[in-house]
DNA sequence: CTGTTAGCGCTTTCAA
DNA sequence: TTGAAAGCGCTAACAG
């Protein structure tokens, strides 16, 4: 097959291949309706194939005023929370027949506000946010402005995880799980406890502390402030906040509960490197049940969220028949118990 | 700011707005030359900020012939080997104002080439290939006809990891990164190995357990082909393989290398299902450093490789100013030995 | 420097 | 059913 350098293969070129008209060619080629001659279609398909034809999705996407992707946020893909999430809406799209398009904001709210506006710009048919964000924060304002911009030209917007925000959204039950996580381990013979949070205006991180705080409270369990540590909702920020833990005196403190797996793992590194055994001097437990939790040694106890089934029905959400923006789905989390936190 | 529901805001209701033509409109948004009046460029400024305009990509695609997207294409996105080249392609796109469309093969060849055609319809920039390719494998020269195809067309193709493609290549060392640790290895006391490997097509495994094997040969070791395991390139894999192995008596063996890290965390915690303590009893090497392999107990030896890194520079490979198909930059690897291989 | 105009590749009325 | 033709929103000659 010889086309002419540096020029796509055209629908028209299939047409004039076939014998047809531009119109039949993409009436055979696409139109949903079989409106066409199959003698004629055949011909059509046939040259496609001769001419390895691929329609160009920008033509498309202007012709018909709609596009086939869904634009994808997250903070970090490389954190396996975002990874899971993200597989989970990318195997939807695609079996939708949609392309999406990733975008990291790297926890950077100005940065998500450029990404979303440029993202805007590929005329997606969905937008799916899952960031940290921040409650309260100025830029909120902007960034709903945005979102509904978007929302007012057709397009669907959804979140996960950020609460209060006027759009459909796929929700964590951080508090009730996290709630269940600290009953159990009260259950289990633990009385006094410290805890690694992120900053008390990350959504998620407010929502599983005070689940777990409120947990221990139900049994009469109250934490000593020095015993809560704020820090990076990343395995560094658990590492330095374990050893930070340790310099202010934990002598008494018998769990410490990490409002992330990737946290914990920090932490348990932290406890390890300074010469503690785990779980006998101190047991640690952690959230999300990301996939290496059950191998780390003690095996991590923690509350298993389905992140890529989360994925899955935020991408649903966006392409429900009847979209709502006070959809709300929320994904209960399952306590897994481990030996990171044994018995008492 | 009322407009129309439903339409998005053109170019053509900015330059109305801002009483210029639609030209100036254009040039004063995007054209790079400032061939355009301060006072008329600043309207347009205002009129565009007003109506909170985002330029068509699809629009601007069409006319300027050519997209701002790159195309990624990886097995599986919540692998974290996967999703961390994948943090490295999009940082390096998102410098460049691009934007990246990812899809996912789940290591099927079929899909690979589905979606290669697929994606052609965006006629991205670049495509960025990172699958699992198998060597030798019939699909191969389909796929290396669509991404011809595609390059014919004025796009860049990119590889990761995949060998003997006549495309620009970002190659991992691991031929030799097995090799330096099997001499290390062997320099630490180890004489009796198991191996735990993909299929033999997979040309990523079968370079890292050669690269090994013959590092050991330098030393007169061989390994008994009973103690060769093949398995899923995954964590279910090595954990399957290890039990496998297990059943075969390894008595005598001393360490097990597995060629990926996650295989070498299943097969840590099939062992320690066992009962059996690590690495007081069998001692484990992986490949990749993948970021939990330093959390694991014991922490794992492995080689490290600079993911994030790697598809940076597979992003800049597709941008070269002079790019050529014989390209290829090799990203070698680091022996990082933990307490998983303690001196013998 | 600015405006007019001709497409980019495709879908979709509208006639035939 | 089929074909001709009018756009979708934008850029890039081409004239003024």
């Amino acid at each position: 097959v010889t086309s002419s350098p540096l020029t796509p293969v055209t629908l028209n070129d299939v047409a004039r291949e076939a014998g047809v008209s531009l119109a039949t060619a993409s009436r055979s080629l696409n139109g949903g309706n079989r409106r066409v001659n199959d003698a004629y279609r055949e011909r059509v398909m046939a040259a496609a194939a001769k001419l390895n034809y691929t329609p160009n999705l920008s033509a498309q996407a202007m012709a018909k005023g709609a596009s086939s992707i869904v634009a994808l946020v997250v903070s970090d893909i490389a954190d396996p929370y975002f990874s899971s999430l993200a597989a989970g809406v990318i195997s939807g799209a695609e079996k939708a027949g949609l392309i999406v398009t990733t975008a990291v904001t790297h926890g950077d709210s100005e940065r998500e506000l450029e990404l979303v506006r440029a993202l805007r710009g590929q005329r997606p048919r969905a937008i799916v946010l899952s960031g940290s964000r921040y409650a309260g924060e100025g830029s909120q304002k902007a960034l709903i402005a945005e979102l509904k911009a978007f929302e007012s030209t057709g397009g669907r917007v959804v979140l996960i995880t950020q609460r209060e925000m006027p759009f459909a959204t796929v929700l964590f039950d951080n508090y009730n799980g996290a709630r269940s996580l600290a009953v159990t381990l009260v259950q289990q013979g633990y009385r006094r406890f410290a805890a690694l949070a992120g900053v008390d205006t990350l959504m998620t991180s407010r929502d599983r502390l005070s689940g777990f705080m409120d947990g221990l409270e139900e049994h009469g369990i109250s934490v000593d402030r020095q015993h809560i540590i704020t820090t990076d909702f990343t395995r560094e920020g658990g590492y330095r906040a374990a050893i930070e833990l340790i310099s202010r005196d934990i002598a008494d403190v018998e769990l410490v509960f990490a409002v992330n797996d990737v946290m914990a793992i920090g932490a348990m590194s932290a406890f390890r490197d300074s010469g503690r055994s785990l779980p006998d001097s101190i047991a640690v437990a952690g959230y999300d049940d990301i996939s290496t939790a059950r191998d780390m040694t003690p095996a991590l106890t923690t509350v298993r969220i389905p992140l890529e089934d989360a994925g899955a029905r935020a991408f649903e959400l966006a392409f429900a028949s009847e979209p709502r923006n006070d959809d709300l789905i929320t994904v209960k989390g399952t306590v897994v118990i481990r030996e990171s936190t044994p018995h008492r």
